[in-house]
DNA sequence: GATCGCATGTAAGCTGTTACATGATTTA
DNA sequence: TAAATCATGTAACAGCTTACATGCGATC
């Protein structure tokens, strides 16, 4: 259900088309909960039956016309209940971790390997992030707006470093296993 | 998908039972794949269905029957060839860090039980984890096995601290909000 | 000429959750 | 006497993924 909020609050910051929505949502890094173009679509459509967004039509010259959805009162409301509610507790589900849990039915140069590759990818999002970084550190707003872009950011920063020193150790720890 | 494999890959280890299983998978505290009761049952009578695992009826005194399920040869194979593959990428789901991004609309109060809300959360996670710990350092296994258990409880540990820190951090800055 | 970006969506299927049902034994 | 543990499961629904369809304009 943290989806529809998710949407919910970026619209009330903004008013985005599902298209703008989807592109933020879709890259997993710089957002904690990731969905693809359908879901976003699927949900747009059923918070606008229940009232809490409304469309509207814009057309355009050379692009093909587009819904801009707006948050209703009602929405406001939902989406506020939602933010002071406790949090739901996070669903694990990384399908990397799940194959080292079984590493011993694999070879040694196997293990390296996915390592490095886990680790590469780790390196790459770390760097995205602290491009993604400067921008909110420069950004002229309020001190509130600005721990709302940069807490979530530094945690983002914080958990990539983390999954590269376990990676370190982990190579190293498999090289020394003869 | 890789709940199924997660599951073979417990069997594969040792025959088991629906409810061990979900013992294992349902408790967030040491396991990378999270997991109901009824979503253990379903995917255990998929697989058997498949062919990949069969199950032993074991009457009990005084407890209800038991379901015990061993893998099979075409389970063995296909868990290896899931092994093999590379991982999927992971899904994030963190509704706390989707609230905090949008801590702008809360009070400085709220934003502080928030964050020492999910503190005391990941405080006791940590613990949970580090007791883990010794039964796998004492355990008399081959490296290998070791590391299996090990490294991915190493990789728990260190997301906790991470998490404790980032809260430590994240409290300081909103209480030097004014 | 092919692919990418813009922009929307449907259909089918798979995965996962919540609530319920049963029933004996053990512990508080 | 109430609740927890053992042990299995069904039904209904909600959430999410994959594949497909459309069509224009701009870039390679």
């Amino acid at each position: 259900m943290s989806l529809e909020f998710t949407l919910l609050g970026l619209l009330n910051r903004n008013p985005r088309t599902g298209y703008d929505l989807s592109k933020i949502v879709s890259r997993t890094t710089n957002f904690y909960w990731t969905a693809t173009q359908t879901q976003v679509y699927q949900s747009l459509k059923k918070m606008a039956d229940r009232g809490w967004i409304t469309s509207e039509t814009i057309l355009q010259t050379g692009k093909p016309s587009k819904l801009l959805y707006h948050i209703n009162p009602e929405g406001q409301i939902a989406f506020m209940e939602w933010l002071r509610d406790p949090p739901d507790s996070p669903t694990m589900k990384e399908p990397f971790m799940v194959q080292m849990y079984f590493l011993d039915l694999l070879d040694k140069e196997e293990i390296l390997n996915k390592i490095k590759f886990i680790q590469a990818m780790h390196e790459q999002r770390l760097q995205e992030f602290q491009e993604y970084r400067g921008n909110i550190v420069a950004a002229d707003k309020s001190l509130k707006e600005n721990m709302a872009r940069s807490l979530p950011l530094k945690a983002g920063i914080l958990f990539e470093e983390t999954w590269i020193t376990w990676c370190e150790q982990a190579l190293a720890d498999i090289n020394e296993m003869i």
